[in-house]
DNA sequence: ACCTGAACACCGTTCAAGT
DNA sequence: ACCTGAACACCGTTCAAGT
């Protein structure tokens, strides 16, 4: 988890990049992406907008900034837990990877803003750490070279909008946050909804518009890990099973 | 494919939503997610910023009506070459996900602001479209139906991550759009860049670095569709193998 | 009913001026 | 070297006024 830092600065110490940065997550997690305002910013600070701006070229390196330090913090838990002979004795790659998702799925869940930004940044680094610490678990599968890429990019790509999903129906009942009883609630609404759907459009959707309300977010999660991990192992005992 | 319209609108027509519409796209597709401005829009259409207001409540709705605009248009394309005996005789459901999936990931790639705006807006109607066809097809899979809604899941996060990241490398390279030459230059710094990093930290990305240069970048992605297709089957086949 | 365009309350960013 | 805060060029949105 981040560095919190009180509400109000203490003055004496000096600005700086990491104190920047601290301050930008906070108001990100209270305000979301609209609510990283660099007068706003300034005011917590007790500072200048201008003042900023020597520590940090801009808004953009500024959101890249805070949403590394997120991701690097969650991979240093999350690969703490998986490999610490605290946990469990030793690991197996498929515990490691379902511990390195979730990892991820709640630290999305804890700053919704961190989604969208990593979407957003191509190969930048924070991707990259999460590809790394992926892709090492593949390996140990014995995932054959050529698909190792292919099995890793599968898992990130669903964890990332899996995530995502997720962190935009929490923020979709606007009114409490961290309330676990409203986003049951949330999804009782959207069922409600998907049941009403007209029959000849949306036959899928009606027909599964039920099975949403109980289920468990994380668990749910998991489901589609395991789904992947299974689709990885099988891929690469029978390689190229499917012609295009 | 959205309706193109001519550069400088001709002012005998009225205003409408419809017009309106087309015209953010053009400037989305040009200018991206900041090039869409009220102003510029408003200049565009011959007529002043308010005007707008009449014909859209703002900003965001304008955003979800462009974005549900495209990808109606790419599930009307795709839907029909997959189900048309134009195309070949009786497509398999493995065939008519493959061709539902390019079909996303060909309209990311032309408008690339699509992306982070389908990942956006939770589950709204474009999304609730996508997964409707995916499900389908998932269910003439002959998947149980307590699997039905992680199997389609599973697929929407892939494909909606990996057009995502495709059309953000090709935005990588800021020079030229639509060239493939220069795309495959920008994968080839990637891949120079991969291959210097810290051997310690990295040892994964490395390894996979040399494989980059020389992918199709939508044979990759159907790879990965395939991946996550002998998952659902097999997974369906044998019924929570994997604990967690 | 539909359009105009000035005006309001914001932004990110710059930069001369201070210490 | 680091900070200040006014100023610039933009935004989305509103709204009295027109037709």
């Amino acid at each position: 988890m981040a560095t919190r830092t009180r509400r109000t600065e203490r003055r004496e110490e000096p600005l700086s990049r990491e104190r920047i940065i601290g301050a930008a997550i906070e108001l990100l997690d209270r305000a979301g992406e609209s609510g990283l305002t660099f007068r706003a910013l300034a005011e917590r600070l007790a500072t200048g907008p201008g003042a900023i701006y020597w520590h940090v070229t801009g808004k953009d390196e500024l959101l890249s900034a805070a949403t590394d330090a997120v991701v690097a913090d969650t991979l240093a838990a999350a690969g703490a837990a998986a490999s610490t002979p605290a946990d469990t004795a030793d690991a197996t790659p498929q515990e490691a990877i379902r511990a390195l998702a979730l990892g991820v799925f709640d630290a999305i869940d804890d700053h919704p803003w961190v989604g969208p930004q990593l979407a957003r940044t191509s190969w930048k680094s924070p991707m990259l750490r999460v590809m790394e610490h992926l892709g090492r678990q593949v390996q140990a599968l014995g995932i054959p070279i050529a698909a190792q890429f292919a099995s890793a990019s599968a898992l990130m790509y669903y964890i990332l909008g899996a995530s995502n999903q997720n962190a935009a129906n929490t923020a979709g009942a606007p009114a409490l946050q961290p309330g676990a009883a409203n986003r049951t609630e949330f999804l009782a609404t959207v069922s409600a909804v998907w049941a009403k759907l007209d029959p000849d459009e949306y036959p899928f959707i009606r027909t599964v518009a039920d099975q949403l309300p109980g289920h468990d977010d994380r668990a749910e999660f998991l489901t589609g890990i395991d789904l992947i991990l299974a689709g990885i192992t099988t891929s690469a005992a029978t390689p190229s099973s499917t012609p295009h």
